[in-house]
RNA sequence: GUCCCCUUCGUCUAGAGGCCUAGGACACCUGGUUUUCAUCCAGGCAACAGGGGUUCGACUCCCCUAGGGGACGCCA
């Protein structure tokens, strides 16, 4: 039997470091035992996936030289590798457990739902599908279909017993079936939800090993059950330990750059990314902490990851990237990687347009484009000190910014302009005192070439993180700050729409 | 609230019953090299969550408690 692995990721943002570790290690595994690796794009989800962030996870994980044997770009014998292609087999898949009676149409409508789940937390009770539709005849459904009522399929779940889930690293973990909610397997706009994609689409593409994150771990029992109405093997499960951010929640964007892009723009080589990844829940056997991707390939060992969740360290990332820049690079090859980076020609003819008419002599330039290619700039509370605007004002004006920003698929000047026109508009500003902030935190000066082209040049993640950091120099945004302004944010769209 | 997972220095980790007076690395501190800084080198600080078992012997096995995390969506 060929081992074959995959990453699944969803399109629906930046292409996220978690990804990029699940990757690896399922990367690993496949190459070691000279199996397949795959790439498969997870897009369900209709609305909130994007051809944009799907772009970019392949970018990403092709720069982090995590490369697949197939994928949506590389066409393979499992295809196609992208879930919105082959949302047609789905259909039958449903019908097969709908005849069998592993699955049964559900009418229930969104109110009921969340109103039977609070009354079970209410009861502190498990909160769970409480099957009202099984017991629907075969003539009241027939006829609400016919009817065309909006509904889902759900899968049948044992009332009782237990569901034993096999894990590669923490043995059997059992789970009561009666804490295995009812999952929707067919959404009501027809399509699939992720739960039977995965299992269906594993199983078409012959996947032997899942590597995960723990997080999944709480729904493997829906697949197995699935796997088992369908009468198909189970793959083996390995649960991933969950990255963490320095306070030890969940890695989220909130407190943590958590896009890969964001540190390929920070100058970090991607090899060094992917050892650091490694280091995390994995060690060599003798112990190096600096090893290649072939290295982890050769000694890669399932037995040799730690349960712990790793909080990601950009210290020690930083350290790391320093010993391959300094022993991996001679001056040929530092020159070539910089280059590549961001000094090449190609960045500079966009940056030059902008600079060109504010420079007498070369001399001037180099301090006028640093903030370009720069990382965060080092400024202070003092610097962000605005005239007419309290602290807390431009606190606010920083965040919503960001927030307008983090929705931003078309990372263009124009859009970009609007975005800030409506914002100023929104806040009852004038666009020059909503932009003061934007200046001094994206060029670490009050003045810098014009803002929305330098914007674009900057990119994404690397304004996204600028504008995070001006924000945390201001003494960062408490939780309970962050209620206050989300509710006000959330009025001010509304009212704008 | 219900269920699941996890628990060695602040952080990443080594440790598969005696090799542990618990090792390495980041960070931090001290000193050396360097005209400065960085690098590099030397040294220092610092942990087995707590309580019960099992055993001649427990960081390692079992149980309980505590703490942390995760899952409970027509998101993935």
């Amino acid at each position: 039997m060929t081992i074959r692995t995959r990453v699944a990721p969803s399109p629906t943002g930046d292409p996220h470091v978690g990804t990029a570790y699940m990757a690896l290690f399922s990367l690993c595994f496949a190459r070691q035992a000279k199996g397949q690796f795959v790439l498969r794009i997870e897009d369900t989800d209709a609305a909130r996936s994007t051809p944009e962030s799907e772009q970019s996870i392949l970018d990403s994980l092709r720069w982090l030289g995590l490369d697949w044997d197939e994928g949506p770009d590389k066409p393979g014998p499992y295809g196609p590798y992208r879930q919105s292609e082959r949302l047609n087999i789905y259909k039958s898949h449903v019908d097969e457990l709908l005849d069998k009676g592993h699955a049964f149409h559900c009418f229930c409508t969104q109110e009921r739902l969340s109103e039977m789940r609070a009354t079970q937390m209410q009861n502190k009770e498990t909160t769970r599908y409480d099957g009202l539709c099984i017991s629907l005849s075969k003539e009241a459904v027939d006829e609400k279909l016919a009817a065309g009522e909006e509904h889902v399929v759900r899968m049948k779940v044992p009332n009782d017993g237990t569901c034993v889930v096999k894990d590669g690293l923490r043995g059997e973990v059992p789970i009561e079936f009666s804490q295995v909610d009812m999952q929707v397997l067919l959404k009501s706009d027809g399509n699939p939800t992720y739960h039977l994609a995965v299992v269906v689409v594993d199983h078409l593409m012959e996947i032997t090993h899942i590597i995960r994150g723990e997080e999944w771990i709480n729904s493997a029992p829906k697949h197995m059950l699935l796997y088992d109405y369908f009468g198909w093997d189970m793959p083996e499960l390995i649960h991933m330990p969950l990255l963490r951010n320095p306070d030890k929640s969940k890695l989220s964007k909130r407190k943590n750059p958590t896009s890969i892009r964001f540190y390929q723009r920070m100058g970090f080589l991607p090899e060094a990314v992917l050892n650091y990844l490694g280091m995390l829940g994995w060690s060599m056997p003798d112990g190096e902490e600096k090893f290649s991707l072939p290295a982890m390939i050769e000694q890669f060992d399932v037995s040799r990851i730690s349960l712990g969740a790793p909080v990601f360290d950009v210290d020690k990332l930083k350290w790391l990237n320093g010993r391959w820049l300094r022993e991996d690079l001679d001056d040929d090859g530092f020159a070539d990687r910089i280059s590549e980076w961001a000094y090449n020609r190609e960045n500079l003819k966009k940056i030059i347009p902008l600079i060109k008419e504010r420079v007498d002599i070369f001399s001037e330039v180099s301090d006028m484009i640093a903030f370009f290619a720069a990382g965060l700039p080092d400024i202070t509370e003092t610097d962000l000190e605005i005239k007419n605007q309290s602290a807390d004002e431009t606190k606010k004006i920083l965040q919503f910014a960001l927030w307008d920003l983090e929705a931003v698929t078309l990372w263009q000047k124009e859009p970009l302009q609007a975005l800030f026109e409506q914002l100023a508009e929104n806040l009852d500003l004038k666009i020059r005192d909503v932009l003061a902030p934007m200046f001094i935190v994206l060029s670490g000066k009050p003045v810098s070439p014009p803002l929305f082209d330098s914007m674009v040049i900057i990119g994404p993640d690397m304004t996204r993180a600028r504008i995070k950091h001006g924000i945390d120099v201001l003494g960062g945004v408490s939780k309970k700050q962050n209620k206050k302004l989300e509710k006000e944010y959330q009025t001010l769209r509304r009212s704008r729409a």
